[in-house]
RNA sequence: GCCAAUGUAGCUCAGCGGUAGAGCAGCCGAUUCGUAAUCGGCAGGUCGUCAGUUCGAAUCUGACCAUUGGCUCCA
């Protein structure tokens, strides 16, 4: 057979040979120094048969992606070191159990079923063996395996996770083994690549934390330990890795959310739900603000409705059976079960159906930043991200069929600005669609009006040229949806902006138009959330922006500092000046010393300090500092006032220095 | 909801069987100062909650609550 070589050259080898071999056909110094192999653009390594006729890579250390390979065998090593570490303790080997070990961005994890828990004093002795294992400098032998040896080889030490993973494999699938350090050493059901021996592997690696994970990712069955590491060719690449974690912490809306006094959680009120602090509720009411004056040139109305309503709305709308389980529980009044709103549609249907719509209302768009509460999981909460009282972004578009491209693309654009505005451009859209398997189970039964919808969701990104990705059975249970996924400043990952379509609640609600036929018709329904909750969307701020808002976010934007006592009546004449140019000015009149004063201003992020002593006050200037341009003195107070108004009204992300 | 860790003053943390401490923040006083901490004083905690062990518990044990890291779920 042959394979074919980067630089275009044929090489022929025997039958079955492997990555090893291609490596020693090439040459001996290559032979060395490979550490894996790419075959037609995909990973794999020197142990495994190379197909005849395939284009083939040799790696070297100097190849980027050898880490994988790395962070792969280095999930071995560690299950390895983890056996190891417990039999040390007199449990037996077949005691540990393995779940699965993979690779993922930057490092590994490994799942196990152990006869104790480990804790994280249990981490630097694991660490210490593996590094034992490396300094061993383990051979990784592969060998593969009919499915039924296999298969009896786990039942035979009685591993009920690596029999069903063997049984879950395709029965024609080639299965295969590796080994490292023989008998007293490890061995993993496998398919690899893994790099040849365990002596290569870089010491650039840490084992960073503990946690439950389900087997299988099914919260019905067992929940395995998972041991998480990072990996790196390099040791600055993991000491950036380390210290970008350090920066993420600084980073954390939680901290952030606590020095700049924006909101609390407090245990009497309860999990999730957070106190806006009057620095908070600025930046809240900044963004209602926004949404407002986006809406309004985008033709929206908006609404208002009560917090909580009878059990017969939501069965009405359909949402018990699907929601219920992520609704706080229902409140008995007069008899009747009454609930709170985990969202504000079926009020907005309820409005929508007020009176009789003709086409010519269509569209009709209801908005309402109402405030809704979820029961989330007690584990997943988080800080303002997740919560259970959140203000929805929220608004509903009620239109024909023939208007659904327009209106849609529409929201998409409207995201797209408010991106644009806040500077945000990590981002993905995701097309969720639903799965047939789930229909009538999480999705309503409709099952042609599901593809019809996708269709038209489809073309429509298509004609409007935005990129996306799908993903499947990630649809809300009325249709499918586009939700924006971003990645924050100190990279988590979460949905903000989505936009749902809803061909099912509609009818249920018995909602019509009149069309131009005089035939009643039952309109469309997008549902959309471009600032996401205002939770989540503030969260993602906070981080965005380390807590240093732009001026028009920044809830406290400027302070005044005073030199001495008898500058504070000019100081208070500046803040009021400051007051009446729509504004937000404090002074700063404790008996602190000036430079103290900045210091105070500065932790809390105030964009502008504005500093006022003799000079200042007799020509009616001031000098400021500030985080947002060079700092300036004896600057007129009105020119001041003017420049950061225009600043503050534009919304600008960067300030145009004071000429 | 599940697995694990953590919980001492507003914040950051020390104390880890003999009954609570520091720095910063706060308040009072002195200082009146030109772009990141002036000096002095005062006040502040039923040590997350409730049980238990003990002559004695912040310290040991248990349950619960909350937070954090994950898993599941999600805006």
């Amino acid at each position: 057979m042959h394979v074919l070589l980067p630089d275009g050259k044929q090489l022929d080898l025997p039958e079955h040979a492997t990555g090893a071999d291609v490596a020693a056909a090439i040459g001996p110094g290559l032979a060395k120094a490979a550490l894996g192999l790419r075959v037609d653009g995909r990973l794999s390594d020197l142990q495994t048969p190379v197909p005849a006729g395939a284009s083939v890579q040799v790696l070297t250390g100097r190849d980027p992606d050898v880490i994988g390979l790395m962070r792969h065998t280095l999930a071995h090593v560690l299950a390895q070191a983890v056996r190891e570490h417990l039999v040390a303790e007199g449990h037996g080997a077949q005691s540990v159990r393995l779940g699965i070990g993979p690779v993922i961005e930057h490092g590994f994890y490994y799942d196990f079923d152990l006869p104790r828990n480990l804790t994280p004093e249990d981490l630097p002795a694991i660490e210490e063996r593996m590094r034992a294992i490396i300094a061993a400098d383990l051979e990784l032998r592969r060998s593969e395996v009919p499915r039924s040896q296999a298969l009896a080889r786990y039942v035979e030490l009685g591993d009920p996770y690596k029999v069903e993973l063997i049984e879950d494999l395709p029965a024609d699938v080639t299965i295969s083994f590796y080994e490292q350090g023989g008998e007293a050493g490890f061995t993993d059901l496998c398919r690899g690549p893994h790099v040849p021996r365990t002596g290569v592997l870089p010491p650039h690696f840490r084992l960073t934390s503990l946690a439950g994970a389900y087997w299988r990712g099914d919260e019905r069955r067992p929940m395995l330990q998972r041991v998480y590491g990072v990996a790196f060719r390099e040791a600055e690449a993991l000491e950036k890795h380390l210290w970008q974690l350090e920066e993420a912490k600084r980073r954390d809306h939680r901290k952030l959310g606590a020095e700049l006094d924006i909101f609390v959680l407090d245990e009497d009120i309860g999990p999730g739900l957070p106190l806006w602090l009057p620095r908070g509720t600025v930046i809240v009411e900044e963004l209602e603000r926004l949404a407002h004056e986006v809406e309004r040139r985008a033709g929206y109305q908006h609404v208002r409705s009560p917090h909580v309503t009878k059990e017969q709305l939501f069965i009405k709308s359909g949402h018990l059976p699907y929601y219920e389980q992520s609704m706080f529980p229902a409140m008995v009044i007069d008899d009747q079960r009454y609930f709170i709103k985990p969202m504000n549609c079926p009020f907005h249907h309820k409005i929508y159906a007020a009176r009789p719509r003709s086409y010519r209302d269509l569209p009709v768009r209801l908005a309402e930043y109402g405030t809704c509460y979820r029961y989330e999981d007690h584990g997943a909460l988080m800080g303002l991200m997740r919560v259970r009282s959140m203000q929805m972004n929220d608004a509903h578009i009620y239109c024909s069929e023939a208007q659904f491209e327009a209106e849609f693309l529409g929201v998409i654009e409207l995201y797209l600005e408010y991106f644009r505005l806040f500077g945000i451009d990590d981002y993905v859209m995701r097309f969720s669609k639903h799965a047939p398997e789930g229909l009538g189970k999480k999705y309503v039964d409709e099952p042609e009006l599901w593809l019809r919808t996708e269709t038209m969701v489809r073309n429509a990104l298509e004609s409007g040229g935005v990129t996306f990705v799908e993903a499947e059975d990630e649809a809300a249970f009325y249709g499918p949806k586009i939700d924006v996924q971003v990645t924050s400043a100190i990279g988590r990952e979460f949905t903000l902006a989505t936009n749902q379509v809803d061909f099912a609640i509609p009818a249920r609600f018995d909602l019509t138009y009149v069309d131009e036929d005089g035939q009643r018709k039952t309109p469309l329904c997008l549902h959309r959330a471009p600032l996401s909750t205002h939770e989540r969307m503030i969260g993602f701020l906070i981080e965005h922006y380390a807590g240093d808002f732009p001026l028009w976010l920044a809830p406290e934007q400027v302070r005044v500092v005073p030199i001495a006592d008898r500058h504070v009546p000019y100081a208070e004449q500046v803040a009021a000046r400051l007051g009446a140019a729509g504004l937000r000015a404090e002074v700063d009149a404790g008996n602190d010393r000036m430079n103290a004063k900045v210091r105070a201003a500065e932790l809390k992020k105030v964009p502008y300090i504005a500093i006022v002593g003799d000079k200042e006050s007799e020509a009616a200037t001031v000098s400021f500092r500030s985080r947002k341009e060079p700092q300036r003195q004896g600057v007129h107070l009105d020119a001041f006032a003017a420049h950061l108004a225009a600043h503050a009204r534009a919304r600008a992300g960067a300030v145009t220095p004071l000429g």
